[in-house]
DNA sequence: TATGAATGAGAGTTCATTCAT
DNA sequence: GATGAATGAACTCTCATTCAT
């Protein structure tokens, strides 16, 4: 990954960003170890012959291994989680962006597709260790709780009112909304690979959340 | 796990199915420890601990620790893709069985619910060796397409035919439809636990399938 | 040492006492480094080099290298310090054992100085790290006060009464006594070797403590 | 440490004094560093931290980590070993300062007590290393041989002619003299601490050299 | 068949030392 | 002169595996 990139991704806000050259390869060789065989598999050794720099380096700026994992994976989860609705959702932007629960899960559903389709390596290092580390999961749920549900939440009840959704608890809506989209990134991303037609799926999938695959009488 | 339970779930056909005691033992906490920490932070020496046996007595039973991984992952495979699909599709059996599309897919999904339910910490150390190891993502794939596809696909076509599920390819009904399915599961099993309400949100899930989230006109 | 030295100075009552001839090989090795290079200057490696067994084999007896150290050091402790003060003191065997103070001293350096000498490389090991440790300096004065200093003021003051003492407090006397033994025994065993004339300065150091290098009016 | 006394503490004649602020901020972290864990258990990088400058600093002004102990260690042996015997010894200073022995041990004492109070983290580095560094030992010996033995030997013998002294000989007045003395800072530095009431242990300490513990007849 | 002591390769980590800036 | 990033050897400790009993 390219330095700019990089530093996007894992910046955190209120910290220092510059990274020195050494820590870009010792992190992007980290990344493309951990996420082929997992963080338990992969030895800091491996990391930094892959890096092309002395073991001695990676502790120079990451203090243990573990902490190598958070540093990759802590920044990322925010991001993964929240920026579709980072949006500031004053009324006229809300009603402008979004006139439909359809164009809402289509923008959804493209913006999330592309940033795992760019940070695949990553999200799966975060996947693999939230199945062990429940540290992981409370991370992940803490930013859904506070950046996401409330405002979905919202979003859906709006359109309840206005006649475009059916009267299911909201919670279930965003539940098989997102149980949906993640179906599909699943599907490409770890099953399938390129053999699948993206934008066809991708259609389809909000098709089916939008209208079920019962037949309308 | 009693010893019945157990050779049941990893019993691969063709091969010999007596357990020693002291296997038995060793298995149960393999896949106790294994589910709880992964495969590559779990060390024999605590298997054997928890098994109370001794280390040396793992080995001869099993030529190595992947050797163990794989005897319980392997048989699991098939019985958590398959069974749903085991039966004998004679006409009628099928006809007498499945009146519906619904009635089929809320008895996939409550049977493949109990299963997981019951199994949960196999499926557990499976899945998180897919990700790395495509070996066992292929073992998957070729369970799938071997005893599920084919049969799924009729299911659909057949309820096609008579006009209860619209005309989307039946690739998308039944990635859309196990989506939804495991979605439901991973919410249940690893994010939110006993504090869900089962039935409540199977029903949803199903009726979502059913209907989808969109308001009918 | 041979294995019953070794297991006699190093048995802990109440645990259990047999050694494994590898245990035995370690513990010599390790006495012998630290001895000669100190705790934090000794490798494992050469321990186990030393030793002629495998690294790994050291961490199967000791759980860590410091676990080594107090495995050698505790238990020793007491006996270099109690043993002279460990008969039971009752009036008829003591007055028969020491009719007089001097006989006590005597009895005491002889005893002690062959002590040292026996076990010089553990002792020498001890007091380094009760340099820094100060664990270990707590450990051998919860030893002096409890099984030491009554019984020795005890002595001194019979031979007050007796009049063969003069009337300095008993601290006073403990400790002069102490520090004349102990600079005896550092003079021969780290500053002058083999080279000292060993009986005559023990019995030179036992006449100053009881006459003092002053000449009497 | 103030800059001042640490430069006569380390000085060696014939060298060049000036200490830059750096080198002095050095020179005492190491020293506390030192002393509280010991040379070995000391690392570069946390002495380089204490002394708030960078771990290349202390390479720039000693070539290894051992050149700097030694710095810290060789000049101070001979401060705390001969200066009490460093006075021009001429027939009438002599007299006149010292009219008995016990004048001469009571201020020797005093002095040497002084002197171990204020430099005591310097002078238990010295003594931590000289247990297993001979080249150590042989410093000390070779200063001690130099500069003190025959001056002392000389006064015990002036105070044997003067019948002040019994005629043991004088080695063994040497050594159970240094002896009492030493034992007396080791209690009071090592084992005892501020509890100890300094003055009067002092005094006793010089009456049981003079007179013995045994009660004249 | 079961044991568990022993192994040695390799893990993560520390550290004295170097050197370009 | 001072810095601190970089090094790589060496450190303590872990582990899957072997094998004599």
């Amino acid at each position: 990954m390219d330095a700019k990139s990089l530093e996007e991704l894992l910046y955190i806000e209120g910290e220092q960003m510059k990274m020195s050259e050494k820590q870009r390869l010792i992190l992007n060789a980290a990344i493309e170890m951990f996420a082929e065989k997992g963080f338990a598999s992969t030895s800091t050794s491996e990391i930094a012959k892959k890096a092309g720099v002395a073991e001695g380096t990676i502790f120079r700026h990451y203090k243990t291994k573990k902490d190598l994992l958070l540093s990759i994976v802590m920044p990322t989860v925010t991001k993964v989680v929240a920026p579709a609705f980072a949006k500031n959702f004053s009324k006229e932007v809300f009603e402008q962006d979004y006139p439909s629960y359809e164009v809402f899960i289509r923008e959804m559903l493209n913006n999330r597709f592309e940033f795992v389709k760019k940070h695949f390596p990553v999200l799966k290092i975060f996947i693999q260790e939230a199945f062990y580390q429940e540290e992981f999961r409370n991370v992940y749920k803490q930013v859904f709780n506070e950046h996401v549900y409330d405002k979905f939440k919202h979003i859906i009840e709006h359109f309840q009112s206005t006649g475009e959704l059916r009267d299911l608890p909201a919670d279930t809506i965003i539940r098989t909304t997102i149980s949906s989209i993640i179906g599909l990134i699943i599907t490409r991303f770890l099953l399938m690979g390129e053999e699948m037609d993206e934008e066809l799926e991708k259609e389809r999938t909000i098709q089916f959340i939008l209208y079920g695959v019962k037949q309308k009488r």
